[in-house]
RNA sequence: GCCGACGUAGCUCAGCUGGUAGAGCAACGGUUUCGUAAACCGUAGGUCACGAGUUCGAAUCUCGUCGUCGGCUCCA
């Protein structure tokens, strides 16, 4: 209603940020809440809203309050509360910019200071649309104009529920609430920025101004969020990305496609290192796939039909002839021509060769007489536009066969069609299940140019990708084992907050957004719902989310620092093993169709990559670290260079990536040098130190540890690195 | 894709209301031989994102394109 019509948040929201104080102790309400993402949330939802939800949702009527006390005129439309604060959703002909946020401000801390009680008062339609008509709806008192948004949006409520006010001061809110006590709860505030957003989301209703803010029970609170704020944009991994070396984009390449430099490369090569050891020890087995696929097995997997927007656009291929390329390209030169005038033309030659070449004559040859027989006063004002459109209105005409159709390809977004397709290369037995293919894909989504982010939103991306058959008596014991993997993993990088987003399909949006299979649909989903609430593991259930194939669980991660982000994949795929005529042969000598998880615990290098540089703040531990040990000569004496570089060698023997900085700085601008790139392990090699057959150690993060025999310090690295010590 | 802001050397940034670019770090060349977060001197480096336009004159003003960022619709 009012105020929290919608709280949808953007995906670099929910990608990026979440407060962590509200998700502490086990309570999920604030994720339960926000991960609502209905148009309307009905009284029983808005019930459910949290002490701090309250606070925020309560903020934005002050904010609304203030906005009136400067800008009489202004029109309201939402202003819920949202995962790290609140907004309302104005439109005023005063384009308000950060510069009018103390002015703003201050009259908020008036309201608050008054200290007005939150009133709710109940009334009836009529009652609600009078108020709405003399403007007196999110206003301080009557006005001229009336308040339109409110009034579309009390056409919207359903006459079952009931119809309420808030009322703070002068300021009257059509409103279903809930609302903390006073203004004065709302303790400490400020606002942060302001951005456009259509009214309700749709881009065909006005664009209104969304003024965002956020609220505390105190400053103290305000002030961590704040230092938190700080703390993540010190992190940003596009920021340290660049500085630590790990990753470029170059708009050249293109946007979205990240180019990994040796830094940023070899983290990668470890991540995949760690993936498939951990794999092949579960019973994967690896298989790889190429990067485009044609036009047929995108129609088949479901992809073109259900994921198309979010494919690049094919490449079409021709079977090239140096005739047909002539014939176009000189025509493309000259005017244009509407062929359709002169298709009868066409049609008779077509006729007329026809009984010159038997069936099954090639294409060319065929081709090549076609063109010859076009007049030439015809073929000057004939465009290749013109005559594929020729061609292709004729449709199902023979004519059409002269022009070689285009043979589409697409790179690929996903990898599971590949790996149906290898499933199905050989007969399978139910002996044979489950059968896993794992493979580091690369795929290619066409994400819109507003979403890319750094490394978080990208085009290309390689995915921990993995395909499971398995028969459904499979599903419980294989389903428990992929989120045992992603337990491991996550105590493996120190991830100790996790959820699983289970999102189910719209039985509404059958056919379109989801495969038309409402059974196996309800099937699937209660498989999975039930094995997660058998399970330890934390979940929401998010409706209409799904992917086209099957329910989805989305596993969202907190930062070390707190933000939340959504970095694996968890897919119950019924309905492409089926697309695809997979099938084994069970006991009782029947082929059956498998089902499939898609799993990828790791999500992609991108994403994965970028959430470890915010994790760690670019501190890597040893193994995971892109330059591991830097050597520090102190000075540039051969025997010392010599020492040194025999431990260089002994460590990269055992492969370990470590370099030496023979530049002529000081040891001390050497030291500086290292720990701005957070070096790992710096070993600090001086006369004293070759002398007693020693190293000093020097650790990012925790400083000079001393002289160590060398032996001792190569192993204590190699152990580290082997155990993938945190 | 849409709305808004921004785009100066490899990096971080100066360059006011138009008078054809500047610093620090990095790079390169010297000197320095230094024991745990920056030794010193010098050299070189820019079609001021790209393309048009206004102007005697554009990094600066206008328009377009591309890209980045902040939002809006979607995913790993």
């Amino acid at each position: 209603m009012a105020c929290a019509e919608r709280s949808e948040m953007s995906y670099k929201e929910k990608a990026r940020i979440s407060f962590p104080k509200d998700l502490q102790n086990g309570n999920l309400k604030t994720t339960l809440w926000l991960a609502m993402a209905e148009d309307r949330k009905t009284p029983e939802m808005r019930a459910q809203m949290t002490e701090i939800e309250r606070l925020r949702h309560s903020a934005a009527h002050v904010l609304a309050t203030a906005i009136l006390k400067i800008w009489p005129e202004a029109q309201f439309a939402a202003g819920p509360p949202v995962e790290n604060g609140f907004y309302y959703d104005v439109d005023l002909p005063h384009r308000i910019s950060p510069e009018d946020f103390e002015k703003i401000e201050a009259e908020m801390k008036k309201e608050i200071k008054a200290n007005h009680t939150f009133e709710r008062m109940e009334v009836s339609r009529d009652e609600a649309l009078e108020m709405g008509k003399k403007g007196r709806l999110a206003a301080l008192s009557d006005r001229n104009d009336p308040s339109k948004f409110k009034l579309d949006i009390i056409e919207n409520i359903p006459a079952s529920e009931t119809i309420s006010f808030y009322r703070n001061g002068e300021f009257i809110d059509l409103c279903a609430g809930p609302h903390v006590m006073r203004t004065g709860n709302v303790g400490a505030f400020k606002l942060t920025h302001v951005a456009s957003a259509y009214y309700k989301g749709d881009e065909k209703n006005p664009q209104l101004q969304r003024i965002y803010g956020t609220a505390f029970k105190n400053k103290t609170q305000l002030d961590e969020y704040f230092a938190m704020l700080e703390e993540a944009k010190k992190r940003d991994h596009r920021k340290l990305g660049k500085e630590l070396e790990i990753y470029i984009i170059d708009d050249e390449v293109g946007p979205g496609l990240p180019l990994w430099l040796p830094r940023g490369a070899a983290m990668i090569e470890e991540l995949e290192k760690l993936a498939k050891e951990t794999e092949f020890a579960a019973g994967y087995q690896r298989v790889r796939s190429p990067h485009i696929a044609r036009e047929q097995l995108y129609l088949k997997s479901g992809h073109l039909p259900y994921y198309k927007e979010s494919m690049f656009p094919p490449m079409e291929l021709r079977e090239s002839h140096p005739i047909i390329e002539d014939f176009f390209s000189q025509f493309e030169k000259k005017g244009h021509l509407h062929l359709g005038e002169n298709e009868e033309l066409l049609i008779s030659i077509e006729e007329e060769l026809s009984d010159t070449f038997p069936k099954g004559a090639i294409i060319g040859a065929k081709l090549d007489a076609f063109l010859q027989k076009i007049p030439e006063e015809l073929r000057s004002r004939v465009t290749r536009a013109s005559l594929e459109k020729l061609v292709r209105d004729l449709e199902d005409h023979r004519l059409r066969k002269l022009i070689p159709p285009a043979d589409r390809y697409y790179l690929k977004a996903m990898n599971c069609p590949h790996h149906h397709k290898l499933f199905a290369a050989v007969p399978h037995s139910y002996r044979d299940l489950p059968l896993r293919f794992a493979e580091y894909g690369t795929c290619y989504r066409y994400e819109q140019s507003g979403e890319l982010f750094g490394l978080m939103r990208v085009r290309s991306m390689q995915m921990n990708d993995a395909h499971i058959y398995l028969t459904p008596e499979q599903f419980e014991a294989e389903f428990n084992a992929v989120n045992e993997m992603y337990l491991k993993y996550f105590k493996l990088f120190g991830i100790e907050k996790y959820l699983m987003r289970f999102s189910t399909h719209d039985p509404a949006k059958l056919g379109q957004k989801f495969v038309d299979e409402p059974e196996l649909w309800k099937q699937t989903e209660e498989m999975t719902r039930n094995v997660l609430k058998n399970s330890e593991i934390n979940f929401v259930e998010v409706p209409n989310e799904a992917a086209f194939y099957g329910p989805k669980i989305d596993v969202q991660a907190w930062s070390a620092i707190g933000r939340e982000f959504s970095i694996a994949t968890n897919q119950v795929d019924f309905a492409q093993p089926r697309r695809f005529e997979l099938v084994y042969k069970d006991k009782d000598n029947t082929e059956k169709t498998p089902l499939c998880i898609h799993r990828a615990p790791l999500g992609t290098h991108e994403r994965f990559i970028g959430f470890l540089i915010e994790h760690y703040a670019g501190n890597f531990p040893l193994w995971l670290a892109p330059e591991q040990v830097r050597i520090l000569p102190i000075g540039d004496e051969a025997p010392l260079l010599d020492y040194s570089t025999s431990i260089l060698n002994e460590l990269r023997a055992h492969q370990v990536r470590a370099e030496i900085d023979k530049s002529t700085d000081k040891i001390n601008g050497k030291i500086q040098r290292a720990e701005q790139m957070k070096v790992h392990t710096m070993l600090v090699i001086g006369n004293r130190d070759m002398e007693a057959n020693a190293v000093s150690v020097r650790i990012h993060g925790q400083g000079n540890l001393g002289a160590k025999p060398r032996d001792e310090v190569i192993a204590d690295i190699l152990q580290s690195i082997k155990e993938r010590r945190a």
